[in-house]
DNA sequence: TGTGTTACTTTCATTATGCAAGTGATTTGA
DNA sequence: TCAAATCACTTGCATAATGAAAGTAACACA
């Protein structure tokens, strides 16, 4: 009865969930990319509990998005300084921070993104990065990797548009009613 | 007592985080997006109890990222169709899954982007929409949007390196014993 | 009449979140 | 020397969220 595992699903995203996935987690990630690195910095600028904290800045070091470094020995003082695999979680937040400004920024954006030098406001997208090729839905979709298990092949090819390997129940997709009885059906 | 609530911070990573932050929401989203629509095939397909799936559905129809629909009337049946600020998070879902690929696929990826015609595999990046360029942090920050209040001015001068504004107390930033006695400081 | 489908709700245990307060090593100031 | 402050936490406990199991309701189909 505890909360369900994502670490043991296949699926890439549910294990990203797995270590970021809790309230705060993400926050506490979007600040240490901002250079925060200590534990009353973190407190003050989130606001958060310091038990909370602790157990959040623990379940990260865990995950290895975090380092617990001693920085003074004299007081024993410790700060939590991103890894590569933190470091790396940037353009997952650079995603979020689009999503929410294009949709959640009612008075209009408050955090943008910008060139450094010339101080250019930036539009943040998804492409593929040798051909620079936007990752829309059209183009684009999951296909299962060399690791991929059937389930997850079944799922994929669901999710392709083929709706033969019986994930789906026969009814069609989307239709105002589904299959009524032989003789009649409710358009007359 | 209840859970810190992240709507009416100023932050658009904290406001998305809102409405996706929960447990489940995202794994929902990935399924919307990959063609789910009706509960028992979410649940089917989440391994998810009822009543969470039940909470979630309606928090995200709440939110405008799904959209509760009637697709038969005689026995009432409803869908959950993705809303265009609901497809708008595609984004994210594929910046955690090149994130969970590098970081997490200890057996190889299981999951990959692909381009639909030629089936070449897609490495996915974060960039600037109108120059292509790489949204990497020496070249990048975040700057205050016309909305940012006093406080997210200040936040956001101290992530681009201005310790000037007081967020970070008088000592620097990193050093092995943070600033000694008055006599000396660690310069000599 | 009886079973099956779909979309849920209700009840209740267990976890997680979060507030308040406390701890301990050390430095700083009077 | 002694009080106050700093920093990084921990402990205790109330409330809220998660989740398992079972039940409900409206139909369809045989």
């Amino acid at each position: 009865m505890q909360r369900t595992n994502f670490g043991n699903m296949q699926c890439p995203i549910a294990r990203s969930l797995e270590r970021v996935g809790e309230w705060w987690s993400i926050l506490i990630l979007r600040d240490a990319l901002h250079g925060v690195s200590r534990f009353d910095e973190f407190q003050k600028s989130l606001n958060i509990a310091p038990n909370m904290l602790a157990r959040r800045l623990s379940a990260l070091v865990e995950s290895g998005l975090l380092e617990r470094r001693c920085y003074s020995d004299r007081p024993a003082r410790y700060e939590y300084v991103l890894t590569p695999r933190g470091r790396d979680f940037r353009p997952v937040l650079i995603a979020l921070l689009a999503w929410g400004n294009t949709h959640f920024a009612t008075e209009g954006p408050s955090v943008l993104l910008a060139d450094r030098k010339s101080g250019a406001i930036v539009e943040p997208v998804v492409v593929d990065g040798s051909s620079g090729r936007l990752l829309n839905e059209t183009e684009f979709h999951y296909v299962p990797g060399p690791a991929a298990s059937e389930r997850t092949r079944r799922r994929l090819a669901y999710a392709s548009g083929d709706r033969s390997l019986g994930e789906r129940p026969p009814a069609p997709p989307i239709s105002k009613s589904p299959r009524r009885a032989k003789g009649r059906n409710r358009h007359g």
